[in-house]
RNA sequence: CGGGGUGUAGCGCAGUUUGGUAGCGCGCAUCGUUCGGGACGAUGAGGUCGCAGGUUCGAAUCCUGUCACCCCGACCA
């Protein structure tokens, strides 16, 4: 395509507020442009191409491995919605809306209920199973901080896959497919990433994974081995129980500890490490349908709550910190609030590495108190409620865990019954009884990978996409458009290879050399051919945006011939840099 | 939702303290000179100063309200 027709509205200034590499490239470059409202974009010409060329390498290999591509509505009706439960528990990122009939209606942030009212309605035997549907559409999720550009935005472009199978032994197949699948997309597309496992969410079910595409600028927080490939999500992240070795105390009993309201002070005062101290964590606690209780989180003194994992052990849809007034009429203490002498009605959970610990320090629940010598009983339920830290143990090799960051660009899930029960999306098994189908959930921020791409690929001149994101295969850069003979040879060769690769051709006229090369860089093509000075020479000069290097090409009698040259020194570059 | 900040030309900003003709750079248009790393000169187009109300002879500037956007914390592809 020529560039002298192409809206291509490259800028030497952004914003100011915009952050992000790929942020500021992806507007600079001319590819998107934000269309006036937070978390709001505007796809250009080229910003478009790439999404197109993402997408289709997600869709190329969905459709490889039998997965089939549909389209559902847009607008879902809220009666879907109430159905599966979630219209009440989704939230306000859920965009609600009435027609003109006053009927109920919300935009997708997710399509279970959709595609499961869509094959409870078709699917009726165990002959038809499994099925797997996708959709690769638009998103709208009413975020409460939409942020750096691409990467968070209220409207998204999001591979949204579910399959349905007789059992669980055949949904965990297609899991394990899908988790290969997912890893052959990222991997196309050239990114560095982790599959890690992870927290299940608003989505619901049990297990889950992530696949994490490895920045700085990730907004997640991993956990991962340094010797064995496990990685996790910290939210979900497990580690080996740490050792504990606890010296002897010095005074047992209930002792007054006036002013030592922090772990710090309380190891200090009883000359211990913090490890051999008890902290309580107290939270309140909401629940689904507005209820909400004060639950006390029993930790050792090193460790930190992780809230995620706190949520889920009680079962909770949310957590936040308790007000000292809360704790007061529970007659609780706040700074000394310890695991003993609670009334029944106060709700306790104890973390795993807390399991057998004994001559600990803990608050008494009385202020200015603490014991001292505390044994951690036995017969309780332990739960996993500590963040993990850099430094824990590997659960499966023992190895020094360390903490990364991440951006969540994929995610399936292991679902089950959780919405086929509820919309009763059953079919027929062999005997002729009816059973909910198992499901699996599967999703890909598509627009996402795009700032994912530059994040990983860019530097201080602009974006260099990898092979199969970038929008142009090839730029052909007319040095000087007054230059007669090198606008003939550009002008023959973008003739003869315009068809064969994607080739964008800078035929402008109103710039100079400086001005297209700095708009090469920004863009980030793989290559550009420099038609200019060099043809009086008889020579052309392949660039590779990646690493700068220029290869020189001889301008044959015949332009043909010096296209496949072109062609082939491409190829052999493209090979060679995988 | 809590805390902080910003709204002035398509983009980036100054002007607001101390009220008085709305400015600069980039970009855009026309002409000329340039032409291998974001050229130069000349001329020109383009703004209800986020919005509403108030104070005043007079408001971008002071007051009140409101909206939007951005950044830091709790959610998610």
């Amino acid at each position: 395509m020529r560039f002298s027709k192409l809206l291509i509205p490259t800028v030497k200034e952004v914003p100011s507020d915009a952050q992000l590499p790929s942020h500021i490239y992806l507007l600079r470059g001319g590819f998107i442009q934000n269309a006036g409202g937070s978390g709001l974009y505007n796809f250009l010409p080229l910003g478009k191409r790439v999404l197109d060329k993402v997408r289709r390498v997600v869709k190329e290999e969905l459709d490889r491995v039998g997965c089939q591509e549909v389209s559902l509505a847009f607008v879902t009706p809220a009666s879907l919605w109430q159905e599966s439960g979630r219209y009440e528990k989704y939230g306000k990122e859920l965009l609600r809306f009435k027609d003109r009939k006053e009927n109920e209606f919300v935009l997708g942030p997710t399509h279970e209920e959709m595609m499961v009212n869509l094959v409870r309605q078709s699917v009726k035997s165990y002959k038809q199973l499994p099925q797997h549907l996708y959709q690769i559409n638009w998103k709208f999720r009413d975020e409460v901080r939409p942020r750096y550009g691409l990467m968070r935005g209220r409207e998204f472009l999001m591979q949204d896959g579910y399959s349905f199978h007789v059992d669980e032994t055949d949904m965990k197949r297609e899991f394990a497919l899908m988790e290969e699948t997912y890893k052959r997309i990222f991997r196309r597309l050239g990114l560095d990433f982790r599959v890690v496992e992870a927290d299940s969410g608003a989505i619901g079910g049990s297990g889950s994974k992530e696949f994490m595409v490895l920045a700085e600028s990730g907004e997640d927080t991993l956990v991962v081995c340094k010797s064995c490939d496990y990685g996790a999500n910290i939210e979900a992240a497990k580690r080996a129980a740490p050792a504990y070795t606890p010296k002897p105390l010095s005074q047992e009993g209930k002792v007054a500890t006036p002013g030592t309201t922090s772990i710090e002070a309380v190891a200090r005062f009883f000359d211990v490490d913090a490890t051999q101290t008890l902290k309580i964590v107290a939270k309140e606690a909401h629940f689904e349908g507005g209820k909400s209780e004060i639950v006390l989180f029993a930790l050792r003194g090193d460790d930190a709550l992780q809230e995620v994992k706190a949520c889920n052990a009680v079962g909770a849809d949310d957590l936040s910190d308790a007000s000292e007034a809360q704790l007061e009429a529970l007659g609780l203490p706040a700074g000394y609030l310890g695991p003993v002498g609670l009334s029944d009605e106060v709700k306790i959970c104890f973390d795993e590495a807390l399991r057998g610990a004994t001559a600990m320090v803990c608050g008494a629940n009385e202020a200015g108190y603490h014991i001292a010598g505390y044994a951690v009983p036995e017969d309780i339920t332990f739960v996993d409620i500590a963040e993990v830290r850099e430094g824990d143990r590997c659960v499966h090799c023992g190895a020094e865990l360390t903490h990364t960051k991440g951006i969540e660009v994929g995610h399936i899930f292991q679902l089950g019954t959780r919405y086929s029960e509820p919309l009763k999306c059953e079919f027929l098994d062999e005997n002729g009884k009816a059973k909910p189908m198992v499901m699996g959930t599967y999703g890909i921020g598509v627009s996402r990978l795009l700032a994912a791409i530059i994040e990983q690929h860019h530097d201080d001149k602009g974006c260099i996409w990898t092979k199969e994101s970038a929008p142009f295969t090839l730029e052909i850069i007319l040095g000087d458009a007054k230059n007669e003979r090198a606008k003939e040879v550009a002008e023959s060769l973008y003739e003869v290879i315009g068809d064969r690769i994607e080739v964008l051709y800078d035929d402008r006229a109103k710039e100079r050399f400086g001005a297209k090369m700095k708009d090469f860089e920004l863009m980030g093509i793989p290559f550009a051919l420099i038609v200019g000075k060099g043809v009086n020479d008889g020579k052309v000069e392949l660039v590779e945006r990646a690493n700068g290097e220029r290869h020189y090409l001889e301008i044959g009698d015949d332009l043909a011939e010096t296209a496949e040259a072109l062609l082939a020194t491409i190829a052999d570059l493209q090979s060679k840099r995988g």
